[in-house]
DNA sequence: GATATGACCGCTG
DNA sequence: CCAGCGGCCATAT
C-alpha cells in the first residue's frame, strides 16, 4: 500500500463525529493539492484494507458522490443523519457549518517517518 | 509500456 | 449563476 493512501487514511480517522471534510482538503493536507481525486480513488479502496469513516469526506459542493459505493444507497446518508448531519437531494444541508477543514484543525502534516 | 477510468477541483465564458 | 473543459495522480486492463 502506498504511503500516500495511508496518510489519507491517518487523516479521515481523525474526522470528529458530526463533522466532514472534502477530498481536495485531504489531498492539501497530506501535501497533494493536485491529487483531489487520487483521494477518492483511496476512498474506494479504504473499506478494503482499513476501516475509515468514509462517510465523512464528500466533495467540495458537499455532495454525496460516493454514495453508491457503500452497500446500500442510503447507507452513507443515514450514517450522516445518525451524527447530526441532515442531508438533501444527496447534498449536505448547511456544508459549511459542518465542513472541516484538517489544515487547520491540525497540526502541520509530518511529512516522513 | 500505453490507454482508459474515476468517490475531484479550479478556472473560463 | 450555471455549464463546459482541462489538468492531475494512482490503479486496472
Amino acid at each position: 500500500m502506498s504511503r500516500f493512501f495511508n496518510q489519507v487514511y491517518q487523516v479521515v480517522k481523525k474526522i470528529p463525529e458530526g463533522r466532514v471534510t472534502t477530498y481536495g482538503a485531504i489531498a492539501r493536507y497530506v501535501g497533494h493539492p493536485q491529487s483531489a481525486r487520487t483521494v477518492g480513488y483511496a476512498m474506494n479502496a479504504a473499506h478494503t484494507y482499513t476501516d475509515v469513516p468514509a462517510h465523512r469526506v464528500v466533495n467540495r459542493k458537499g455532495l454525496l458522490t460516493g454514495k453508491h459505493h457503500f452497500q446500500g444507497a442510503k447507507l452513507m446518508q443515514q450514517l450522516l443523519e445518525n451524527e447530526g448531519i441532515s442531508v438533501n437531494q444527496d447534498q449536505i444541508v448547511d456544508f459549511d457549518r459542518f465542513f472541516w477543514d484538517p489544515t487547520t484543525a491540525l497540526p502541520p502534516f509530518e511529512i516522513e517517518i
